[in-house]
DNA sequence: GGATTTGCCTACCGTCTTCGTAGGGATGCG
DNA sequence: CGCATCCCTACGAAGACGGTAGGCAAATCC
């Protein structure tokens, strides 16, 4: 029940972008001294959010890489689910949503449901509120 | 990104319980039997939510495992909790809640949003709930 | 009291995912 | 040309996950 570091450390990424963008794209080269990971390992990461669309590259000197859409067009949740592949809590055995125990159809709208509300919490932060460093906190008492 | 089925077998195992304890206590072997699936594991679930408090048992012929409180004082967040270990979605470095990057900090505030989101929505399904198969359904399009 | 039935506990292990690393290619700039 | 940068594939170590094996402890029934 842990996120991958594939999603944090995307996050990071593309927020370094977003923070560092302003003359030009950034290097991965930089990124990863900046955030302290590993090259190789963002690269293959960036890859598949270019692949999203979310960034845009050029290679070469002076190359590097960019925001492809506007701050408030990139909610993390996007990120998260690009990066961690599918947000769903479990998986279902039977097709089309169908299980075979009964028991286990109800559990499973209760995952479900847990991760919708996981989903629409993170889609609901965008870059731009990122940047801006205002995550307004979901005022609730006594859950962990 | 997926929950362990020690939630998801945890869960049903309880559930189980909750459903054909009327005249004493339920025998693992006859939940494995229900749910298909192992009974050793199963042993091994139900000795943390023992632990937990949420399940008493008795020993020797006729035993069995029954629910130590009422539904309603048992909710889906709860088993989970007990089960998954944290639900946090991710480790911080720093002592107390202090990171040594301050991206990662800000981005840190974005999961425990995620993660509080989704335990709000699980405490809010007791076993109650579960038993009547009410689970209401949050009004959200588009999300997955 | 002995046999049986159930829960209780520890140790182990195979498999899969995660988290990277290595090495090289492709492309653009100067 | 020579260099900087992104792009791609393949491989591998470590750990978590999911489960099994074997046996001990207590309660019940006869």
């Amino acid at each position: 029940m842990k996120l991958t570091t594939r999603s944090r450390y995307g996050t990071r990424m593309i927020l370094d972008m977003a923070q560092h963008s302003q003359n030009g794209p950034v290097r991965i080269k930089d990124i990863a001294a900046r955030q302290g990971v590993s090259v190789k390992y963002l690269e293959k990461l960036v890859r598949e959010l270019k692949a999203a669309g979310f960034v845009k590259s050029r290679r070469g000197p002076r190359g590097g890489h960019e925001l492809a859409l506007p701050l408030e067009a990139i909610s993390v949740g996007a990120i998260v689910r690009v990066l961690e592949g599918d947000l769903t809590l479990v998986d279902c055995d039977g097709p089309d949503g169908a299980c075979i125990r009964s028991a286990d159809c109800l559990t499973r709208r209760v995952w479900m449901e847990a991760a919708k509300a996981m989903h629409i919490r993170l889609d609901a932060i965008t870059l731009a509120d990122l940047v801006r460093g205002d995550i307004k906190e979901t005022p609730a008492g006594e859950w962990c």
